[in-house]
DNA sequence: GCCACTGTTAGCAT
DNA sequence: CATGCTAACAGTGG
């Protein structure tokens, strides 16, 4: 599942597009597409990328012409690079699946053709999206005023007084991505666990302090996730086709039965807001 | 072969 | 507005 630490990655391997014009684009299925593919085609052919970054769990290619290609991964999306004729990497950490060769597959939606290099956008279950919008002044703010804040992108107090004014229990809170952007599943069962916080708790009960810890802990989380290339529990992979490390660490997502690492309860898995949400009963409180 | 399960966002209900 | 529930989808595993 994409969420901010794997979407951080990908941003990071997308750097080398910088510059680069597109030659040609192929598009395979309309499905994931939010916009015209006459526009896309009009907007896109020609054009250059300025700069790759993220919003959450958004991918945004600027592109010259206040021209922004959006791309939202869903839970089984992938971008990968081929560089001309080869991956970047070979052999160590691809998937028999996706072997290089393979592409484009009948999951792969999309293609940018660049200078020495190809994007392929692939999505198994299509939740994911593409879109291509104009931005001027605060155009932007605007297309994101339905997501929150994005936690690298605010401070330690803001983001206390921000979840002291919310009622709701704190896991599906952060779920919705209205108060923060980013986190997802994996992050806020393992930020929670970490943090010592249960999920039903609600955040308008926790006191200042606690929610300041809430706040490191999600942050050195994070890092340390981004850090470790993020999490390849089913199709995440960077855009070399490399695997990332962290499900090794995961401390209580997909690890219910098993002894809590810290104290030796066993982690239970309980239905929260309609997701599985994995906790230890005696750490979490 | 069937059915439950996986978890993201959008859209609708409360 | 704030919160909660469910549909959309395709593959996997029991």
């Amino acid at each position: 599942m994409p969420e901010l630490p794997e979407i951080e990655n990908i941003v990071q391997a997308l750097q080398r597009l910088k510059g680069k014009k597109i030659e040609k684009l192929e598009i395979l299925s309309g499905e994931v597409l939010r916009t015209s593919p006459r526009f896309l085609e009009k907007g896109l052919l020609e054009n250059r990328f300025l700069a790759v970054r993220r919003k959450g769990k958004y991918i945004l290619f600027q592109l010259e012409d206040s021209l922004t290609l959006v791309m939202h991964l869903g839970m089984t999306g992938q971008i990968l690079l081929q560089q001309s004729t080869s991956f970047l990497s070979q052999g160590e950490g691809t998937r028999r699946v996706l072997d290089r060769a393979d592409l484009p597959d009948k999951h792969t939606h999309f293609v940018i053709h660049c200078q020495e290099s190809k994007l392929y956008y692939r999505d198994v279950r299509k939740f994911g999206f593409i879109n291509l919008v104009r931005f001027h002044e605060s155009d932007e703010d605007n297309y994101f005023r339905k997501i929150g804040y994005d936690p690298f992108e605010v401070k330690r107090e803001f983001v206390i007084s921000l979840l002291k004014n919310r009622k709701a229990r704190i896991k599906p809170l952060l779920l919705s991505q209205k108060p923060l952007a980013g986190l997802g599943n994996i992050y806020v069962d393992e930020t929670l666990f970490k943090a010592g916080i249960h999920p039903k708790h609600k955040t308008s009960r926790l006191s200042r302090a606690r929610l300041g810890h809430f706040f490191d802990v999600m942050r050195l989380v994070l890092e340390e996730a981004i850090e470790k290339g993020g999490s390849s529990i089913d199709d995440y992979v960077r855009p070399d086709g490399s695997y990332g490390s962290f499900q090794n660490f995961h401390q209580v997502y997909g690890r219910e039965g098993k002894p809590c690492p810290r104290c030796g309860a066993l982690i239970r898995k309980i239905r929260l807001g309609g997701r599985g949400t994995s906790f230890c009963p005696r750490c979490q409180r």
